[in-house]
DNA sequence: ACACTCTTTGTAAGCGCTTACATTTCAGTG
DNA sequence: CACTGAAATGTAAGCGCTTACAAAGAGTGT
């Protein structure tokens, strides 16, 4: 593989003339240009990514870490960042961290060590401090969907209370009384904000938010189907069924389906995400859009400004709203 | 950030001996290795990646390029790949290629940039010849689920003729005579052969596989409504439809469910991929398994084994052989 | 005490670039 | 034609590591 040297020797020039012309931000003259660019298809130059970035501690690659490398969540987010970024010539380095804190934390080390010259985390299971020591370092980082106190223009969230208030809503617009809702872990912020505005909803609705119509799920989608066994078994007379991600509205429509419930004349049910796969489903599934594109393509815009300079016309928000998605899996009472 | 320089300094002992404390691969005393690590500690020292890469000539990471970051198929392939390396220390570098002949190229060429040690390559759309060239040069290459002459131990491939051969037989099976068929871009390779395997399992069983039951679809959902919409149309006797791929029998089933017809009673529906969503469609979708998740442990063992020297158990396998997966979609005609 | 071997540690060259600074070139001027 | 200063190019240090080679220490046997 051809160094800058060997072109350097077949121009006719010194190396500081040839990484002059690979990085144009040095006149040279138009003559010695065209002696070096001839040099470099001549031998096939590429440079060393490596060597360029230990020379300028610039790596020209921001490191980006989901919490899984499938789903169609994370893909949509992977997809969209990396588009925005190699408009720019920036290129992403993809993690996952598992939704596990050693692994989250292992797979931020790792990107720090491949020296990424900013990082976009959707960081789930490391702590608030451990994330708020890494944005006051001199590493440039931003937060996806997660608000952490204090770090707040780092963040770029959803606001899940409101998602969780508009899905009940959605419901109790169709004259739903009896709601049931399966949630995920409690222990996440993000569904335990969604029950929240859940909670809103119909309290301001005048119904009452029973603890025992809720279901504490994983957000997968077998955690789905028990949450309607469990609901269907104890509240047969539930007419609306709430689930705090796609992926467990889908269990519950298998369940509810297996029960020989017909969606939505017999149950409705709500979603949140709007992943890909929930206008597969039968019926369409009703959701709540959760902007995931939205927030990766802020948090890319983000880097490119505070980072790379770019010039950005857009103005950079933090806070996305989430609104509801009318399919047909939620009908009048 | 600390540099081994300073960790050297603060333990009292020379560059090359935290070099070793770091690399293991040379013998240091107890008690110097102590100190040593002590020193680490202290300063919080995180090695510079690219430093080590530029001076070991070796980067610890394998560049994957597949077509899309999003979707299951890929989903799957990547989280595969990655957890595969990973347990032995080794990262992906993932690009995307978007099926457009010049962006793989390019993000081949960013891979090989960043000096990555090893590449794995889904690659659709450069050319046989450039291919062959890269697995020539001095960059372990390995290609998954595309087949070229002559590369065939570098190769990872589906039998795809097979695969549209167990589809077709599976719906003979069960009695159907007028098949439609919705099939990928016919320039694509895999394409091709499910739709050979596809006329061969016809023509066995008697069956005049004719062509204008056949419609040509883009592997995406949309094309799979546009299909149905065809075949329905012009050939309404049409019992079964086989589908190239599990996204485009989605489409079709939503379109087949808009225009009056039950599924699988009016008409049965086959995919093929077995990708994670095709259970959750209603009904649950009877297709083929491509073993994408093997293809893709067997290419990152390759890996491990041929380039990073990893004692592997398991035989490295190049073809693999897809499967009927039994569902509802598919019933006796 | 000495020669000899085996271990442990240090020295210094280099990986392929970037970039501050020094030097050369050359058009323009009086 | 010598002189000036801007533009173009060259020189060389250094980015943070690895590793071949050299040197020093620590045992051994006589």
């Amino acid at each position: 593989m051809a160094t800058i040297y060997e072109v350097s020797e077949a121009a006719g020039v010194s190396l500081a003339t040839v990484s002059r012309v690979m990085n144009g931000n040095t006149k040279v003259s138009d003559r010695t240009r065209k002696k070096v660019e001839t040099a470099m298809a001549e031998l096939g130059y590429q440079p060393n990514a490596i060597a360029q970035s230990l020379a300028s501690n610039r790596t020209n690659s921001v490191g980006l870490l989901v919490s899984e490398l499938h789903g169609s969540y994370f893909g949509d987010l992977m997809s969209t960042v990396e588009q925005a970024l190699k408009q720019y010539g920036k290129h992403v380095i993809i993690t996952a961290g598992h939704v596990d804190e050693k692994r989250e934390h292992d797979a931020i080390e790792f990107l720090k060590s491949r020296r990424c010259d900013a990082l976009i985390l959707h960081a789930e299971a490391v702590s608030d401090e451990y994330l708020t020591t890494l944005c006051k370092s001199d590493l440039p980082v931003v937060v996806i969907n997660r608000k952490v106190d204090g770090l707040d223009d780092h963040c770029f969230v959803v606001d899940n209370e409101k998602g969780g208030y508009l899905a009940a809503q959605a419901a109790i617009q169709q004259g739903h009384k009896e709601i049931g809702y399966i949630s995920g872990p409690k222990f996440k912020k993000d569904a335990s904000d969604r029950l929240a505005g859940h909670r809103r909803a119909l309290t301001e609705a005048g119904i009452e938010a029973k603890d025992d119509h809720i279901f504490e799920g994983d957000f997968h989608e077998s955690s789905g189907q028990e949450g309607m066994h469990y609901l269907k078994q104890h509240f047969p007379d539930i007419t609306a069924l709430i689930c705090a991600n796609d992926e467990m509205a889908s269990g519950a429509m298998t369940a509810a389906r297996e029960a020989g419930l017909e969606i939505p004349q017999h149950l409705s049910i709500v979603g949140f995400d709007n992943v890909l796969f929930s206008r597969y489903l039968y019926p369409k599934l009703t959701t709540i859009n959760n902007p995931i594109q939205s927030l990766g393509e802020m948090a890319a815009r983000w880097v490119l400004k505070n980072v790379y300079d770019t010039k950005i016309n857009h103005a950079i928000e933090h806070l996305f709203v989430p609104e509801v998605v009318e399919r047909h899996s939620l009908s009048k009472r």
